[in-house]
DNA sequence: CGCTAATCATTAGTGCACTAATCATTCGAA
DNA sequence: TTCGAATGATTAGTGCACTAATGATTAGCG
């Protein structure tokens, strides 16, 4: 367990009324109670804590996202991969080349728009969904989570990445 | 309203209707409810989110966290650091050489101990502190947060944390 | 003492994730 | 119909994060 160390060496308050809030403003910096913090780590934990189960599958984390994604609906663009995964194309793509030599899935140029890739299960992919329903159940009983904490937490985090979207007053792309 | 939910471990309310579970893990592979998906994706979006404000600073975010640990202490080892940030030494190191080029810290081996390298604020580091003080109040009013509910979720992350953390029974290493 | 084992940091190598730039194809308006 | 803009994917370049291997130094036991 990290930082059970610092001491958090109570300043003194100045004379105005708030002392309360100017505690907690002073002590705003210390890593250990960073928001930002505990999210990485706990982000970092949780894929980590999936890796001796994904490995049995072949796949690392955010292969294993690909494969959700293409389980729900087969040949899909890239575009549409890393519009439903939030991330960007030029992540996806390399992604995509080592699903490809893994044998899981197929890329190419669909007919009648060369512009768009098709990505597609092979069998080999299709198959591996069967292992890959396991996978839920055995992290919620790693993690010690019923399916309503599960469901809670999942809650929050929507709500945090809501909260970081841009404000509505701005351009209305698209 | 981003936050309004983080409620603590509520009771596990185990369902022994078999059909509400069934269907509950008929869908335990759909994309949109993996809590490890959200969970990536609100890290990276909160951590995209401080991007502007860290820019300001000349900072990435891994290097914001540094920054912090040393504000609290400042000569610390790579392993002081890495295990304050719950990271390998193998990250911190190069991490350390950018913010050493960019001025902030140096780095020197200890007297008396040459296996240990001193991580030191320089003058522009420690004074850098200065203007971070402004970045969580103007994150939390970015995000949109309450003080209190930074708080609960902070603590809903320990708790998933603590979750991945090998078994008491392993071998107790050290 | 002296040599082995442990400790500390770094390097090498892989994979993600982002921005910016590039290339090909297709769309759309003059 | 033709040419510029938009779209879709990839590549280049930077930085993080991990594991494994390496090198350097110290600790500690026989």
């Amino acid at each position: 367990m990290p930082g059970a160390n610092g001491a958090p060496a109570s300043k003194a308050a100045q004379g105005s009324q708030a002392t309360q809030d100017s505690q907690a403003e002073q002590d705003d910096l210390l890593l250990e109670q960073q928001l930002c913090f505990a999210l990485t780590v706990a982000s970092r934990s949780v894929v980590g804590a999936y890796k001796p189960v994904l490995d049995r599958l072949g796949l690392t984390h955010p292969q294993y996202l690909v494969m959700l994604c293409l389980w729900e609906a087969s040949p899909r663009s890239v575009r549409d991969i890393s519009e439903a995964l939030a991330q960007e194309p030029a992540t996806i793509s390399p992604l995509l080349r080592r699903l490809e030599t893994a044998g899981f899935i197929t890329r190419q140029r669909m007919e009648g728009n060369e512009r768009t890739l098709e990505v597609r299960l092979t069998p080999r992919g299709a198959a591996l969904r069967e292992q890959a329903t396991e996978v839920p159940g055995i992290m919620m009983a790693r993690l010690g989570l019923t399916r309503e904490q599960v469901r809670q937490l999942h809650a929050s985090m929507m709500d945090l990445i809501a909260a970081t979207r841009p404000r509505t007053d701005d351009p209305p792309r698209r």
